[in-house]
RNA sequence: GCACCAGUACCUUAAUCGGUGAAAGGACCGGUCUUAAACACCGGUGAUCCGGGUUCGAGCCCCGGCUGGUGCACCA
């Protein structure tokens, strides 16, 4: 008797290799005609095959950060996407499932500060290590179009692109107080900036510092990218994440005017309706204009002392809500364009110089923050809207307009009516005054409707070594001029001193940054900044569908073919960011003519987390699960499987090393049993079961191969893969169990079945285990397909309840009328026990499940 | 504080339309095999957060509460 291990240690490298060897998982970009010309498809022809071209279907994980080597949550995401790209293979499509590196970033050079090693080497180790181990863990990637952000090959195109921004104007320059991080001598994006005001990288507190920086416009498609999401197949969540952050607001702007030196400032508010009820004006301590408007006034010291204060405040002391409100007269007043009033003027720590102008009107009636402001500096609070009449009052208006009580608690913040407004506009409803007044304050030029964005430019310049250098050469005479397309890629020289200094270390490259201007030829030196990361990976997706081209980006043809991405996969971490970015970039490229699609992603998975003991995975807490350890010890099908039977993949899931062994077993015992019956059963055999005369536990275990067929299918498209592994168990369970009392096509069909479901999860035990059943290649399959018929079943238990308690069961034919279901129900002996002579008031029948009789 | 999501056995997860006695894996217990153990095989224990409502019938729907998670949080 042969011996029956599952050595996945033996198995996995063959069949590794083979897919390496043939190139299995590589596509063209020229459609072959139908499956006919593919010498390799299916050779039991194949439904989805058949006929006609395949039609293409992009699915992408997002690329990797080369730190270190792969760790859990990679092992999620591409365990995840390569489920997903091989079911769609084998429902036959043509899939385009590509890998690439964000190799640019600040941890490789913040390592080589420490070490002095290039971060060109150390990010190409890591490279080297992420490769492998996808390698080892079977992901079913086209190689052939790899990539990494940081080859010439690739920034160059990446430089194109800021071009291709910077003529349409849309990448710009300009002096902005910025978001800097001391520790790391760089800018940051404000998305880079944590709520409590540390960097997003390295924890130490952000500062702010006025520098001339460059921008991309990203503010100019606000617009787009709020109502583009309503045509993407996106998790809800994060779409209402993006909107928050775009932070629309629709209002107006409002000129006050600042008599005293003669200067107009404008409010966005989104409550034109309480123009009437302002009582003072408030200015951010960032405003420009502060210590101008309190200088020679008798208030220019203290505004000067709380400005100071203000700005060495950290975002979470300033940021909470729940801080008295502080604040300093500036001295000065303007004047309210509705009523004329002039009313004092204040800096304060509540406003914003980020939102809207920088500036308010303060309305204390009507808004909660205004109102503790007027409450601490004893300011007049005045009422211009009064609340419906409350429900359970009479049909009586509210009592008269005035200062009086009855109106309710103020601040009020709901709806109402106008009162001590203008006679034009007192008693109408907000709403309706809303538009009016804005018209109003329109026709007379104080005024207008607007639209307001929490959504800030886009800050990309960083003062750091390892990115894209930004192709732009200052020159005194012609100013900013771009690098000629021929000279990209502006490459990214070597320096001996990675330790920023305020400014870039390319700086120090004197030879590189010493250039002569491309127009008049004159003296001129290059840009010095790099390119934040996000840059790269907000374009890297097109780039895989043409990755080899070295005469442009892309082919248009080749982002026909692939574009937009079919399924998106990765961490709800980038649900702002890098999907925010890469959506402008697809935008900006559409508008400039470049691709032709608005949208890069049509449909988005994000994976939830994968903890230990609760908490998440660190270096510090030591509960961190190591892939390659895990791949070693059990193979890397067990730590697929595990990882997407752990639970729903768009929840946190926690790793347990006793549940790995679970699974490890369950694949073993799939392995042994094939290996058995494939023995048993003498050669190989195509032919699976025939199953018009099956009865009794053939039936049986071929009905619910097809329960199984129908499950995971349908699983699988709604991405339930916990419950698509754990139906193959039942599968399985059921195998093993009738092993011995079904004719050996059955359990040698079941068995491949069981396989061929799996084989998205576990690739290699269910290519080895399709092999020794069959002799075929389980990967050039087409999906199985369930047999209707056997889904049903011709008789059924029916269950007997009496008052909707289970009182007997009995057999009944599946097409038994309702008539018939009743009386068999009423003839069940432990009904007719139960019923026992009481009235039969109601038969609730439902077939195929029970007849419920409800007596008194 | 606001919004959304979730509470099922000791643990992690299932359960189309409201329809049987709530399923899978782990853990645990017993048996077979073994000199013994591990492996394997066979078998077993065990659960719908609390309170109300709708219904013939509720894990599922509605209301209230409790607990946990996520997002937002001075955005004018």
């Amino acid at each position: 008797m042969a011996e029956h291990r599952y050595s996945p240690q033996e198995i996995e490298p063959r069949w590794q290799e083979l897919w390496a060897k043939e190139r299995t998982w590589e596509v063209s970009n020229e459609p072959v005609a139908g499956a006919r010309g593919d010498g390799r498809a299916g050779s039991t022809g194949g439904g989805a095959h058949a006929g006609g071209r395949a039609s293409s279907s992009y699915v992408l994980e997002m690329l990797p950060y080369p730190g270190g080597e792969p760790h859990i949550g990679h092992l999620k995401c591409y365990s995840l996407g390569d489920a997903i790209a091989h079911f769609r293979r084998r429902l036959g499509a043509r899939v385009l499932h590509p890998m690439g590196y964000d190799a640019f970033g600040l941890p490789a050079e913040n390592h080589a500060i420490r070490t002095g090693v290039h971060p060109r080497t150390s990010t190409a180790e890591s490279i080297a290590s992420f490769r492998r181990q996808f390698h080892s863990w079977g992901i079913s990637i086209d190689w052939s179009r790899e990539l990494a952000t940081d080859e010439p090959s690739y920034y160059g195109w990446t430089q194109w692109i800021f071009l291709q921004l910077f003529r349409a104007g849309l990448a710009y320059r300009k002096e902005a107080a910025v978001k800097w991080c001391p520790k790391d001598q760089t800018v940051l994006a404000n998305e880079q900036v944590e709520p409590d005001g540390t960097c997003e990288r390295c924890g130490a507190l952000v500062e702010v510092k006025q520098l001339e920086q460059w921008f991309l416009r990203i503010t100019d498609y606000a617009e787009r990218l709020l109502n583009d999401l309503d045509a993407i197949d996106w998790p809800e969540h994060v779409k209402t994440m993006q909107r928050n952050w775009i932070g629309r607001s629709e209002g107006a702007e409002v000129i006050f005017r600042c008599e005293e030196i003669g200067v107009d400032y404008p409010v966005f508010t989104t409550r034109p309706d309480t123009l009437f009820g302002a009582t003072f004006f408030v200015m951010a301590p960032e405003h420009p204009d502060v210590m101008r408007l309190a200088r020679g006034t008798e208030q220019e010291q203290a505004v000067h002392e709380y400005v100071n204060h203000a700005l060495n405040e950290t975002n979470e002391q300033r940021g909470n809500a729940d801080k008295p409100k502080t604040g300093v007269p500036l001295g000065r007043t303007v004047v309210n364009p509705v009523n004329g009033e002039r009313i004092p003027m204040y800096v304060a720590d509540y406003v914003l110089m980020e939102y809207g102008t920088g500036a308010i009107m303060a309305v204390p009636a009507h808004d909660e923050r205004d109102y503790a402001f007027a409450r601490a500096f004893d300011l007049p609070i005045r009422r211009v809207i009064m609340p419906p009449p409350a429900e359970h009052t009479v049909s009586k208006p509210a009592s008269p307009p005035g200062e009086d009580g009855g109106a309710g608690e103020l601040p009020y913040i709901g709806e109402g009516t106008l009162v001590n407004s203008r006679p034009d506009f007192d008693g109408m409803p907000n709403r309706e005054a809303l538009s009016e007044i804005v018209a109003w304050l329109d026709r007379e030029g104080k005024g207008h409707a607007s639209v307001n964005y929490r959504l800030r430019d886009w800050l990309v310049s960083r003062q750091r070594y390892w990115g894209t250098p930004i192709p732009i050469i200052h020159c005194e005479a012609c100013g900013l001029v771009p690098v000629p397309d021929e000279q990209l890629p502006v490459e990214l020289p070597d320096v001996e001193d990675y330790m920023p200094k305020g400014r870039s270390p390319l700086a120090g490259a004197e030879e590189w940054v010493n250039v002569s201007c491309p127009q008049c030829g004159g003296r001129a030196r290059r840009e010095t900044d790099t390119m934040d990361t996000f840059v790269d990976s907000s374009w890297y997706f097109m780039r895989y569908c043409d990755s080899s081209n070295e005469s442009a980006a892309w082919d248009p043809a080749a982002l026909r073919e692939w574009m937009p991405v079919d399924q998106y996969i990765g961490g709800v971490e980038h649900a702002i960011l890098h999907l925010m970015y890469a959506r402008f970039f697809t935008k900006a490229l559409a508008d400039l003519g470049h691709v032709d699609f608005q949208e890069p992603f049509q449909a988005l998975f994000t994976q939830g987390m994968v903890t230990k003991d609760g908490a998440k995975m660190s270096k510090s807490k030591g509960n961190v699960v190591s892939p390659a350890a895990i791949v070693e010890r059990v193979g890397a099908d067990t730590a697929r499987c595990y990882i997407l039977f752990i639970g729903p993949p768009d929840q946190d899931a926690d790793w347990s090393d006793e549940g790995v062994e679970g699974v490890h077993r369950f694949l073993g015992k799939l392995w042994r049993l094939s290996a058995e019956t494939g023995e048993r059963a003498g050669a190989p055999s195509a032919e699976l079961a025939g199953r018009s005369d099956a009865e009794g536990d053939d039936l049986a275990l071929l009905r619910k191969t097809h329960w199984a067929i129908d499950k995971v299918s349908g699983d699988l498209r709604r991405f339930a893969f916990n419950t698509a592994i754990a139906a193959v168990m039942e599968l399985l369970n059921d195998c093993s169990r009738l092993r011995e009392s079904v004719q050996l096509d059955t359990l040698r069909f079941a068995l491949a079945s069981a396989a061929s479901l799996l084989f998205p999860f576990a690739p290699h035990v269910s290519a080895d285990v399709y092999d020794r059943l069959t002799g075929e290649r389980v990967w050039e399959q087409p999906w199985p397909q369930a047999e209707e018929a056997l889904l049903e079943r011709e008789s059924y238990e029916l269950v007997c309840q009496v008052n909707g308690k289970v009182r007997d069961r009995v057999q009944a034919s599946a097409d038994a009328s309702v008539q018939e279901l009743k009386e068999l129900c009423r003839a069940a002996p432990n009904v007719i026990a139960h019923v026992d002579g009481k009235e039969i008031v109601k038969e609730i029948v439902v077939p195929g499940k029970l007849v419920n009789l409800v007596v008194r």
